[in-house]
DNA sequence: CAAGATATGTCAACATGACTGACATAAATT
DNA sequence: AATTTATGTCAGTCATGTTGACATATCTTG
């Protein structure tokens, strides 16, 4: 592996050509597509490691930092937050309730719900965990003036989607208050 | 791009992770790490559901992705790309193959590599999802100034492992130029 | 040239984490 | 009392990832 053919072999099929899609008036923004993709791959990347000797997966990860930052989460609310079924909630949320690094408590008002709340032992996971992250974030922020790095922010808020928003992202957009920390 | 839909984790047993520093010290970047992972989402949800009426998922679109982009891509510099073993990959580019997405043409100075191109119909489908991207891209972008706008880029860049780069890594990295387009 | 290494492909089995559909229970609402 | 809601669970399927073993063609080397 070695010898890169990358844009100039011999035939190139090439172009470009066919860009038509929805971005009507041009050129199409291959570089952020790309760095975005790369960019989350290597964010997420490391965490599987650290995962695996948990038995755990990106699943359990996505359960726990959620509920580790909505504290008393409802099982529905989590359900809209992750867009998957609950089935698909109940195999991971199952484990983690059994491994004691989530619990559930019967709600107030209404005994059916059953609100989430993560363990002194799952918040030390989830802490672990986003200290690596943290520590990616802060290693690529650390050259990026505060003006740039609120524009980082800014561009993330805008590439989510409002139409609709759960309980998390009216959280984070409704009241530009943040839920603990 | 793509497709690539890690979700969130990171982890790594010791490496740094045991420095507590990031994970106990009361500055992890929880807004960050949240925003990317529903940026994220959305983002890949656009071409997520487009890729539904092809019969095809995000495995499909993250080969036809980088087989357009750098044209000639050998079989074996898409596995260091997408990280992926060459079973995973065979069936995705089976298909890819089979319905005329993409075609193989045997190296010149080494007759065994398979070099990748698209072929117009893979151009086409491939556009078009990237036009659903740029669109989401550009909406985020628009208010924010070329400054702002360069940041974002040097955020994404930074957040990028640059120790053990593939081919695809030293092109977006190694002489600043950029494959084509 | 013969021997070995490399690039690719493929068969088979298995794991994870999604999905659908159906059904059960308890508690709230009407 | 009847219905709806919040949650849980059984059963089967699909997409995409994994190992391991092995085949074939071709390049490299002693």
């Amino acid at each position: 592996m070695t010898d890169i053919n990358f844009s100039m072999a011999s035939g190139d099929p090439d172009s470009k050509g066919s860009d038509a899609a929805s971005s009507s008036n041009g050129e199409l923004r291959w570089d952020i597509i790309e760095l975005l993709f790369f960019a989350y791959r290597d964010f997420v990347g490391d965490a599987d490691h650290e995962l695996e000797a948990f038995g755990f997966g990106r699943a359990h990860h996505r359960v726990m930092h959620f509920v580790h930052r909505y504290p008393g989460l409802k099982v529905a609310d989590l359900l809209d937050v992750l867009r998957i079924t609950k089935q698909s909630l109940g195999r991971v949320l199952k484990q983690l309730l059994d491994e004691d690094y989530i619990v559930q408590k019967t709600g107030n008002n209404d005994r059916r719900q059953r609100l989430l709340y993560a363990t002194p032992k799952g918040e030390a996971l989830v802490g672990k965990l986003a200290g690596l992250q943290t520590d990616r974030i802060n290693r690529a922020v650390q050259e990026i003036d505060p003006a740039g790095q609120e524009a980082v922010r800014q561009f993330l808020r805008a590439m989510i989607d409002r139409d609709d928003p759960d309980k998390v992202l009216e959280t984070i957009f409704g009241s530009g208050k943040k839920p603990r920390e």
